[in-house]
DNA sequence: GACTGAACGTACCATTTCGTACATTGTTAA
DNA sequence: TTAACAATGTACGAAATGGTACGTTCAGTC
């Protein structure tokens, strides 16, 4: 999360000292990311965030304030966290049809490996983003990913193998929605449905699904070999 | 919800009564349900529920007995509420093309117009489904949904303008995570990327994008036209 | 070595919140 | 009419919960 990793690691230049404020601040973050996105903002309890982290509760109150800032803190640091993982994608060097084919089963990928920000967010929707606007934060670190599908999109038309006409910003909406749902319904879906939806074998065949669905929505019939 | 409609209506069958129970009952259940879905299990408060409600505090536990009972029969009522709406949706007329445009643009507006719904589902899985699961009723209602999918897919199927080898609760989750998502995250998103994904026009321009996608994706090269 | 501010522990307080005890009124059947 | 039970109002209890007062220790500075 920050510069220091989660254990009383030591102190990164400086002489050894037994206080070590920022992995105090760190563990705290971590412990709170698993119970505010375990149980939401009204669910989750500071004595428990305390109980569960090498610090104490006054700690929570020294660094954060107060329960909603360390709520926004989570938020914050996860979104950072995820959009940082994005930016190992490179697309570039690909062709269109390769470089979007990637990048959808990338976001698929990655949003169920990321389980706990999928349910801060949906936590945040159901608060009705009202953390989420007070951080300007966040909103400057998601430019980036229209710009590369953007990008992407653009050399597709230019190619001859993408349609023209499509707003990136709605396409990104498409292939979140898909991804995004993945993850945020998957109990209420494998129940209601009696389908064991997180099995390795039906994972596979939605990533295919929804990536051969992005791939028919956006390429031209030319390109369809 | 039940039978008597909300306010003191006249009792059905037998003499006119003072006590009205069953209409206390569904007003309590409306007013929950507005708590629960805005502000979560946890987050809804029992006295505030009594506050809104024609009746007090001591007719919830009278007629739920506690918390989490009143939440599972909300979230009963609420699927009930809906799956009875979509039997309204007659396809059997209709040629499978038209029947399945017209089966996602009624999946896409239906759970547009019922954000309750859907954030119930959202609370709902962020609770792991748990009470999902000890409910009989729901379970036993939407096996009709995936059956009236699969009968307008063979149909298009056998009339050669619909591919074969698609599973039709995998086109179902196809079609629910694309209308899901543009209510669940609709807060996040419209911030994120400063854009009103509420307007109709926008609305209007993600069901098409939504309707036209499934098409698409469904339909053989034949049909194209 | 004394001083200062940051880092931290313990105990506690004020409210909130779920749930219930108890008393009362309405309704129906015999 | 009245016994029996369903429906409802009022007041309260006990635990949980967010937050703080107060005191102590650590680390760098003069």
């Amino acid at each position: 999360m920050t510069a220091t990793s989660s254990t009383s690691s030591p102190p990164t230049a400086r002489r050894r000292r037994k206080n070590d404020p920022e992995s105090v601040r760190a563990d705290i973050l971590a412990v709170a990311t698993r119970e505010f996105s375990e149980k939401g903002l009204s669910g989750a309890r500071i004595d428990e965030i305390a109980e569960k982290t090498r610090a104490s509760k006054r700690m929570i109150y020294y660094y954060f304030r107060d329960k909603e800032s360390l709520y926004l803190h989570t938020l914050e640091a996860a979104y950072q966290k995820v959009r940082l993982q994005e930016t190992e994608l490179e697309l570039d060097h690909l062709a269109p049809l390769e470089a979007l084919s990637r990048l959808v089963r990338f976001t698929f990928c990655h949003h169920a490996k990321n389980p706990d920000f999928i349910r801060l967010v949906m936590i945040e929707n159901i608060h009705h983003g009202r953390f989420l606007a007070q951080s300007e934060l966040i909103q400057s670190l998601n430019a980036g990913v229209i710009d590369a599908l953007a990008d992407v999109y653009a050399r597709g038309v230019e190619s001859g193998c993408f349609r023209e006409g499509l707003d990136p910003r709605e396409l990104h909406w498409l292939i979140s929605a898909l991804s995004f749902f993945n993850v945020s319904n998957q109990h209420t879906f494998s129940r209601i449905f009696d389908w064991k939806q997180a099995a390795p074998e039906n994972q596979q065949k939605l990533e295919d699904h929804v990536t051969d669905m992005v791939m028919r929505y956006v390429r031209t019939d030319e390109a369809l070999r």
